[in-house]
DNA sequence: GTCTGCTTTCTACCATACCAGTTATTGTCG
DNA sequence: CGACAATAACTGGTATGGTAGAAAGCAGAC
């Protein structure tokens, strides 16, 4: 028996856990507005728990920045914070060109067939129109391309990223011609890659990215009092 | 008189914040070593406090993975996530290649001043051996660069890919002949700005990131307990 | 009508008590 | 002596009461 195995399994879902959640989820999907104000014993109540799991979760929130507690005064739904959003772009767009260099430099093609046929699975998804099924495989596609760099870890940067705009995609429309725009620039990275062509799939690479863009900045103008600075 | 303006004072400091500061730096600099087991009731009784700041303390610094709580088992330590060295490493080089290529592009020479002053503080520094200062100015240099390449914001994220690495840091000693090398390598980075030669600029950048990469590796062989992974 | 100062009410913070798991110890039995 | 089971000690999780501080409302003075 050597004591210093640790149990991994970490079943134990506490209540803090479950309030965590369930609040997080919340304010991601805006069903609670920026600057909705959280007093614990409001949310204890609602919850029908005592105040400790729901300050514990709100602490957590805090330091996701998803709420802001201000000491004795109120805790209080962040409102959307512009330059951390810029951030995260930056940050994503750096580590995709890189992912990208990368791919084109060691990529031995020993993805290919994955690659066919998570690209035909998100064919099928627009035409059934399942749109949950199309972020995953939009996510499975950036995890090959990062596979085929040789940086599996990077994924979870991507997805760390994706994380920090994801409440504001809420507020725009799921357009099946964007995803359908997303598909064909798919499909020109993949054809980019195979061919090593660097400066093309970096070009590709930010495009891709940018599409992005124009929804933030729609969301930005149109629901200006969601956001900070 | 808004009411929608925000106290961003927040000057209170509560008992919580003071423990957490504290836990956080005794773990930075290592004199909590990974595996420590931090007792709620045994901090509390340490620090002369209840229980419940303590554990916010804790709370915050298990979000930071600095520590990792195991219901009804044990609060300890964490060990460093080679995983996560990584990670923080391969974004800061992202970042910073994207920085350079921005540069290139976009710098005006309205820092030129800013940076010659900065180099020679490096040099004053070196001469008089005030390492303390020398990171303060090595900062400098490359928010610097961010603000040449119009990402001010970026010098965040290189601070937070630096914080990751910080604890590791401390195994390995400060060494005079590094820093002239660390202040080279400057010299030479601005020296491929002005002239705007990317990739030039690029291989110097990435050369001067993997500095670091050496005494990473040192420490990770010499220091296996203190990694997971 | 406006300003000032008090009071009331709300907030998050902290202390304490108790609970439910986990771990370590100890004592018993084969 | 060794395996194993009862139990004691300890862990973090939860509930609750009290406190200090901030905000809001109200009353009185000017």
């Amino acid at each position: 028996m050597n004591t210093s195995d640790i149990d991994l399994t970490q079943v134990r879902r506490t209540t803090a856990d479950e309030l965590f959640d369930q609040l997080r989820t919340d304010i991601e999907k805006l069903r609670l507005r920026p600057g909705t104000k959280l007093s614990e014993a409001n949310v204890a109540q609602q919850y029908s728990v005592s105040r400790q799991p729901v300050r514990e979760a709100l602490i957590r929130l805090d330091n996701l920045e998803l709420v802001q507690i201000r000491p004795q005064k109120a805790t209080i739904v962040r409102r959307m914070s512009k330059s951390t959003i810029r951030q995260a772009r930056f940050v994503r767009l750096s580590v995709e060109l890189e992912i990208a260099r990368r791919a084109c430099a060691h990529y031995d093609g020993r993805l290919d067939e994955a690659f066919q046929e998570n690209l035909n699975q998100q064919s099928a998804c627009l035409e059934t129109g399942i749109f949950k099924d199309f972020n995953r495989l939009d996510r499975k596609f950036h995890a090959l391309l990062c596979e085929a760099a040789g940086c599996v870890d990077a994924i979870d940067i991507i997805d760390q990223c994706k994380a920090k705009v994801d409440r504001l995609c809420v507020l725009s429309l799921t357009d099946p011609s964007s995803a359908q725009s997303i598909l064909d620039d798919h499909h020109r990275i993949l054809e980019s890659l195979l061919s090593r062509d660097v400066e093309q799939l970096c070009a590709q690479t930010e495009q891709h990215l940018q599409r992005l863009d124009a929804t933030i900045d729609y969301v930005q103008q149109n629901h200006e009092d969601y956001f900070d600075e």
